[in-house]
DNA sequence: CAGTATCCCTGTCGATACTG
DNA sequence: CAGTATCGACAGGGATACTG
């Protein structure tokens, strides 16, 4: 099956609110992620972050602050999900309307 | 976070693989989508398409043959996940290429 | 064939505490 | 701030057996 080979990168419960995360802001910090992200802790966010970095969609930069902050953002490659995730939210939004609109008319 | 109404509908370990499989086939009965997806379990598969029902993502037709069969197919608002699905794929076969181009270049 | 029910193992993940 | 380490709960889900 041929969907297996993204769904082997963005399958997990949090790696989609995460790149949703990264891509809205363009730059984005551990614990700003950590706070869009409702509901993940750091255990995972640090993991998943890692996946996604061995998977080349994104990229780390530590920056020279104190204390140090990190600085997520989306790779070239990374970018190219942008659209899916665009289309995702917007096929989220119309199925809302589509399943609130059957519950008042049925 | 607006990704959240698409994912409410489709996280799950074997959703996006169900749907991918009765959007190739157009129509599939519950053995073939068994037969479909490695690795899926009859209760997983079972418990999933009632999820899927719900959500009004599929349509499910018993048939009147002997013994039984079940028909899945898409309804016209799951058609609209047709898209996605295949924009997935494309998108999982151009990173494939990109990791594997990265290990012989790098 | 198309499911449902049960039993039980396993990995996922949250909470907490700790480091640089 | 940005993680890592550890512990334990608990649900996800596999194997199997059963029904109509």
């Amino acid at each position: 099956m041929a969907v297996h080979d993204a769904m082997d990168v963005l399958s997990g419960k949090w790696k989609i609110y995460i790149i949703s995360s990264i891509c809205h802001y363009n730059k984005r910090r551990f614990s700003d992620i950590l706070d869009d992200v409702v509901g993940i802790s750091n255990k995972m966010l640090s993991k998943e972050l890692k996946e996604l970095e061995v998977n080349k969609l994104i990229k780390r930069t530590v920056l020279d602050t104190q204390p140090v902050t990190v600085q997520y953002e989306l790779t070239e490659h990374g970018l190219t999900l942008k659209t899916i995730v665009e289309n995702l939210t917007d096929w989220g939004i119309a199925h809302r309307k589509e399943i609130i609109g059957a519950q008042n008319s049925g």
